[in-house]
DNA sequence: AGAAAGATGCCCT
DNA sequence: GGGCATCTTTCTT
């Protein structure tokens, strides 16, 4: 089996060196393996999200640097992984030189290495793998990404965490790649930044985006008239 | 000190 | 289709 992944050389670092926008269609179809002590899990990526850094205000940078940011103003070619809903782990990749912000958010693979391991982690997944990895966090669960692979060097060979280039199928040039707006943003949601292998079915489902709506406690008066409230 | 929102996923109706 | 779980970060008193 393709323990050709353990052997192979990561990405250089100059390739993430570059716009998060270049980057992130640049990513689709490498591979993303992690090796832990239960064994190594790869996927082929599927989709991804640009986001840049100060002029982009769907970014966690956008605000300035923080303590859990600070790795997206670091050098390039490092994961950038934060917690979200209490629950769940994303993981991004930083682009561009140390002192800019810009990264690309991994939001679904395919398993081509450990899915039984990747199974394992997430029993709720169906059969065929085909939700092993689609979503961010349930990529991240799959791939048993959490928040101490922060600031991990995946230009490393001795990394546990590493980005590779994918295998180029015979007889094929490049992938076609779609895209079209960023999921979950509610800001600058305006911008296609986000990009996925076309017709791939571990591509996550697309949500038009719909911000949160708190319920409220009384109705208002006034909204009675069918105008969407939010 | 306290609160609100968040680059979501799962289960139930 | 919608509610809920669950907690960290950051912003506001």
């Amino acid at each position: 089996m393709g323990s050709w992944i353990a052997g192979s050389s990561p990405l250089p670092r100059e390739f993430f060196d570059r716009p998060a926008l270049t980057v992130a269609q640049q990513l689709l179809g490498c591979v993303l393996a992690h090796e832990t002590a239960d064994g190594l899990v790869a996927v082929t990526l599927t989709e991804v999200e640009a986001y840049e850094g100060a002029a982009d205000p769907a970014s966690h940078a956008y605000r300035g640097r923080t303590a859990r940011n600070a790795v997206m103003f670091g050098p390039p070619g490092h994961a950038y992984v934060y917690f979200t809903y209490g629950m769940h782990f994303c993981v991004n990749l930083v682009c561009l030189p140390e002192g800019t912000a810009s990264a690309v958010l991994l939001r679904a693979g395919r398993v081509i290495e450990g899915e039984g391991l990747a199974a394992g982690r997430r029993p709720v997944a169906g059969p065929g793998g085909r939700d092993l990895a689609r979503g961010p966090a349930r990529l991240c669960q799959a791939l048993g990404i959490d928040r101490s692979r922060d600031g991990a060097d995946v230009c490393d060979r001795g990394s546990p965490l590493r980005v590779l280039a994918g295998p180029r199928p015979q007889g094929q040039g490049r992938p076609t790649v779609s895209q079209g707006p960023r999921v979950g943003v509610n800001s600058a949601a305006e911008r296609p930044w986000r990009f996925w292998l076309a017709g791939d079915p571990t591509v996550s489902v697309y949500r038009p985006h719909v911000p949160r709506v708190r319920t409220k406690p009384v109705s208002s008066p006034g909204a009675g008239d069918g105008t969407m409230q939010r």
